[in-house]
DNA sequence: AAAATACATCAAGTTTTTTTGAAATGAAAG
DNA sequence: CTTTCATTTCAAAAAAACTTGATGTATTTT
């Protein structure tokens, strides 16, 4: 698995996004926003199969979103923090844009008079 | 509402992110950045057929991240910032996550076999 | 070494999302 | 009123995502 650097390009991005997008694994980040857990954990949390859980970790972990950290026998997971910035700055420049001029009507317009 | 858990309203937030989470869709969504575009310019501009893109809008619509106008018979898509900045918001709750230690696993299989 | 534990992976289904082309809607022009 | 143009909607097919149960791989315990 590559390293977890922040998303560069819109690949990293949407990936991202994509993990985003699924309430169980919405539910995964909330409760590792308060700390570290193993696989056991949240599978007991959440009241999933052990390997539908896996899944859903291993798109999270494809997507930065969390990574992994062995310990013995068990995996804890923890959330990889610079790639939810990289995402919070993706969304930030579509509200810099709001504040950029808006590019001149041209009167080659298809628009009708009233 | 004093200690809110983030997603109060997970369902928008869910169906945002997923919004997101399509090539072709943030594709549009950059092309609406810099202004206000009709489907039919969003179909040159893209290469795609005009039933695709309007499937992809309603999705993105659904999501509240563009909003449609009508003039005429044409229909301008643009951005709708507020969705945007709800969604930044969401990602900063995580920044703001402490990141505490784990505590050692200490439960006995566990694991649930529906 | 064997058994048990924690987790990942696989293959087979199931569900959801996306694509495609055709038909429907609705506004404007002739 | 009929045609044209911009767009949406529909239904069927295709593709992708997800679920499930079984099996595989380390690691620890006995």
């Amino acid at each position: 698995m590559p390293t977890t650097s922040p998303a560069t390009n819109s690949t990293s991005i949407i990936s991202g996004f994509h993990a985003l997008s699924d309430p169980l694994r919405i539910q995964v980040l909330e409760l590792l926003r308060s700390r570290e857990l193993c696989v056991c954990e949240l599978c007991e949390a959440l009241g999933v199969s052990q390997s539908k859980l896996s899944f859903h970790l291993k798109t999270l972990k494809k997507a930065a979103l969390v990574r992994p950290r062995q310990e013995g026998r068990w995996i804890y997971y923890s959330l990889n923090l610079p790639q939810f910035v990289a995402l919070e700055q993706y969304l930030a420049e579509y509200r810099a844009a709001a504040m950029l001029p808006a590019r001149p009507c041209t009167s080659e317009s298809k628009s009708i008079q009233p």
